[in-house]
DNA sequence: ATTATATATGAACGTATATTCATGTGTCAA
DNA sequence: TTGACACATGAATATACGTTCATATATAAT
């Protein structure tokens, strides 16, 4: 529920104040509502920087093919198995890839296949700005 | 041109033998045509960093209802001027905001529209993860 | 001309992050 | 048991980045 008397905005928050506005006060309440709020903000960066990593785009990019050893990972991306080891960490934790143990191997598969879409239309998108 | 004598990849490369593989060498020389190129990989993670901050996304947030001038902005996403103008010229570098200058304000606006349906589609892939 | 306003920008600071290196853990082979 | 292998991880280093602060530029008002 918001105030509807005209109070100005930036006094309500505590910002300075400016008499001139491009918008109206009534204009920028409306855009308060509107903005990404904060805490989502941090989540959707949160991704985004996740996948704003050349490393990480080229190790899912293989996943996205079939199931690879840690190993394996680190050849085709010509990476150490230590640097992959770490990104991979990143990606468990957030839940796009999984993992399963046999003999001495850790094969990782990619377990949010929506990434893809996103990859997908980011891809495209670059490709439309050539 | 690829080789096709069996000759090691990781000889090819130039990279730490292994005897043992989780996959067949001929499986690996394929996964190498399918990796994301680094280059490519490079511009598409620079373009994913450029979305990973919570501010950006939040200036973009407001700019995808209307134009607004840089004060406006600052004001709406509780930033200061100067942030917000550092962070206007990172969009602006990555060509997603135009600019129009009228007296003594700029108004920025979204000038890439593709961005928000990628902005779009993470937004509901988080949710789903809920 | 002088002052206030709107934005831009360079330097500095703190923070985050990707890789390397060394080491640890667990598994298999000899 | 010993050694080789596969992977994980902590520390360290280098680099990148976002904000703040101070300053610059440009425009409008007095």
């Amino acid at each position: 529920m918001l105030e509807t008397n005209p109070v100005s905005l930036e006094t309500v928050l505590d910002l300075p104040t400016c008499d001139i506005h491009a918008i109206a006060p009534e204009d920028l309440r409306e855009l308060l509502d509107i903005v990404l709020p904060l805490d989502k903000a941090q989540v959707m960066a949160e991704f985004f920087a996740m996948m704003g990593d050349p490393s990480r785009l080229r190790i899912l990019s293989v996943l996205s093919k079939q199931e690879l050893c840690v190993h394996d990972i680190a050849v085709i991306v010509g990476m150490s198995e230590s640097a992959v080891s770490h990104q991979l960490r990143i990606l468990r934790t957030m839940r796009l890839v999984s993992y399963r143990k046999s003999k001495r191997k850790v094969y990782y598969q990619l377990l949010d296949h929506h990434v893809l879409e996103i990859y997908q239309a980011v891809s495209e998108h670059l490709d439309e700005k050539v």
